[in-house]
DNA sequence: CTCAGTGCAAAGGATTTGCATGCCG
DNA sequence: CGGCATGCAAATCCTTTGCACTGAG
């Protein structure tokens, strides 16, 4: 349930040549358009939507970018994340970086990586295992997110309330 | 950080006096259109996209689905959820419906619902709030989902593997 | 009666796709 | 060379919005 090539990248070189390897495994090219994607989302060094990349990458073409996301997510080397209902958001892949959970603002939207203690994760880890296989279910990986307030958005006042 | 009206509803009826009570704090009508689209919540017993709304409810035009599952979220009634990347799932709150965790089908999509040890959810939760005080975040709610193949997907062959 | 809710159709955004061209292996 | 990657633009799909009409309080 836990990819485990060794710990996440450390310096930008050893983060393309894992990439570069995964590509390989699935006789994909490590073109210079998929190497700056790489390198921008390891800067962010956060979960980041498709328009921020765009800004990130300038003169690299939205359609480009949507279609090598595709193939790096297939090949391991990012994720896809499902934490906002209407921009998706990458992140590196975990061969890459390390296992981490989400902080999610309901205010502003912003994403930022947080870890958990090796125990608590075991357990959560085990636990959903049980529930899963009691379900026919077979797990894959999981994904654990908080909601709340950032720390900008808690001093700002609240937007529009409801009624 | 949890709702405590009390536990789920166990009837229709204790859902919509409940709904309706709802509905009321935020001074918004329980038109039939809206009760309706609550019962086929209740009946799903799972988080549905709008598409299986739009389906379960012909007739009910889609905008007016939109609009009132966003009004019903305003009002505490529902949850959207992002589960996936390309359609939104709602299910009903948590005064609504106990505390639970989703199982996530990367096959098929199917969502469905899991409870975990009350022990462990306390562990969760008292560790998130610790890690998100640290990042000086307000904690408001979490969600811990776990992807995998659900006993169909399982057996059928996984479509299209990459490379 | 009056105003919120509804349906229909058009608009708006994000994401995907087709096709001609350029570049890497 | 040959095929994959890229850019550009058109096409799609989900979601939101404008407007006139209906219905609930």
């Amino acid at each position: 349930m836990k990819a485990s090539d060794g710990p996440a990248a450390a310096t930008p070189d050893e983060l393309h040549n894992k990439v570069a390897s995964l590509l390989n495994r699935s006789r994909q090219r490590y073109t210079t358009g998929r190497r700056r994607l790489v390198e921008a989302l390891w800067n962010a060094a956060r979960p980041v939507t498709i328009r921020e990349v765009t800004h990130l990458l300038p003169g690299l073409a939205q359609s480009s970018t949507y279609r090598n996301l595709d193939v790096l997510e297939r090949c391991g080397v990012v994720r896809r994340l499902a934490v906002a209902t209407d921009h998706t958001h990458f992140e590196l892949a975990e061969p890459l970086l390390d296992h981490h959970h989400h902080l999610i603002c309901v205010g502003c939207g912003t994403v930022s990586d947080i870890q958990f203690d090796h125990e608590l994760e075991e357990m959560v880890d085990r636990n959903l295992s049980d529930v899963a296989h009691e379900a026919g279910f077979t797990p894959l990986h999981h994904s654990l997110d908080l909601h709340g307030r950032c720390a900008d958005c808690e001093t700002t006042q609240m937007e529009g309330r409801f009624a």
